[in-house]
DNA sequence: ACCGTCTTTGAATCGCGGGTCAACTCCGGC
DNA sequence: GCCGGAGTTGACCCGCGATTCAAAGACGGT
């Protein structure tokens, strides 16, 4: 019985990790429940024996894609043992394609995509704002440590302000380096958000 | 003969407008060709003699109305005669929400939309990107205007990578207005990008 | 008033893809 | 080895919506 109950659970991860990827392929608009069928080698009935709705299926694998994601970086941050590197290394990983190894375009991708239904989906709406505050906390709580331990300067604003509008310029910049390879690159986004970073905070950054 | 032009012009206009409407009001994924007919008065037919398929016209309705908004921007700017009011206005512009007579909302929806197509569909990605150019260009003229004008300082940065920036702080945050409307209000966002335009150029803002 | 062409209609076609279901398989417990 | 239920399949149903098309209407030119 226990068995039966991780099995299960199993196979719903695999489905949903199969969604996000065709998802990241296809667009969500073009997602077929067959598509995600193949790409687990299962037969189409199966994904509604797993989930009640495809509707529902989409949801949980933006949302599930997202969570992998944010408890990924968590880890990260938790073995950085300063707040400067922290700060660097969040700034690194928010840039869509900087690291080869991530494929943070995909991350964006599936981002954008909650952004639209989001628009009309009340359900997403409440979702993505959930995502969205837990992702901006991150950004918080490294300023905050950051002033715990002495390497920020404690006199600048709340610490929730500054994330929020660090926040913003990521997203903001992001975007055009994942429509427009041409006009803003990676390295420069990078070195704009590390720079907007820096004064916002307050701080000398790490030379690169 | 010139007649019929005329009025052929005007049928394909009326169906885009009706297109951007619909678009707006549904989601580009959630609009039928049904509903664009029913909107304009029109049996279903009639769209599809006008356009050759749906893709087609939803792509077009999706530029047609960036258009309509980026010269009814640019008609404004050229009436404004100081840059420091110019600077003033299109921030208020850029805001979602902010102005109830423009429905800046729908703009912004638009725009996502298309920066979701954007992610796969090449013709739509070269589209966008001449859009946001034009956009950011917009920004640009205003910074040499003033720098021309005297009103702003000509030490600082090039006036294409300021406006770049500005451009990408006004995304960031126009999302998160255009979606969450509790923590990042359109007041807020006016007033952070108001403060970050002073800084970037380097003036003293016009207080409110 | 007549003709030919451009508009417009609305019904019909057609393919696609989500969801259903009856049958089959597999596995774990007895 | 046998039983029962969970897991899996794949064929089928069904509605939806894009596209087509033949027929009807409007309109300008003669």
């Amino acid at each position: 019985m226990v068995k039966a109950r991780q099995r299960q659970r199993d196979r719903r991860q695999e489905i949903l990790d199969a969604a996000a990827v065709v998802i990241t392929e296809r667009g969500l608009a073009d997602t077929r429940i067959q598509d995600i069928a193949q790409r687990c080698g299962v037969s189409p009935g199966l994904i509604l024996y797993y989930f009640e709705s495809k509707d529902r299926l989409l949801v949980e694998a933006l949302t599930h894609a997202n969570d992998q994601f944010y408890l990924r970086v968590a880890r990260e941050m938790r073995r950085l043992p300063s707040a400067k590197e922290r700060m660097t290394r969040i700034i690194e990983l928010s840039v869509p394609g900087l690291l080869p190894e991530y494929s943070l375009l995909d991350e964006w991708a599936l981002w954008v995509e909650i952004w639209v239904r989001a628009l009309r989906d009340p359900q997403i709406a409440k979702e993505r704002e959930a995502l969205d505050r837990r992702w901006v906390q991150s950004l918080a709580d490294i300023i905050r440590y950051g002033r715990q331990t002495g390497e920020f300067p404690t006199d600048g604003h709340d610490a929730d302000d500054l994330a929020l509008q660090l926040g913003a310029v990521i997203d903001g910049l992001a975007i055009q380096v994942l429509l427009n390879d041409t006009v803003m690159t990676p390295a420069r986004m990078q070195e704009i958000v590390t720079d907007a970073a820096t004064r916002l905070v307050g701080y000398r950054a790490a030379s690169l």
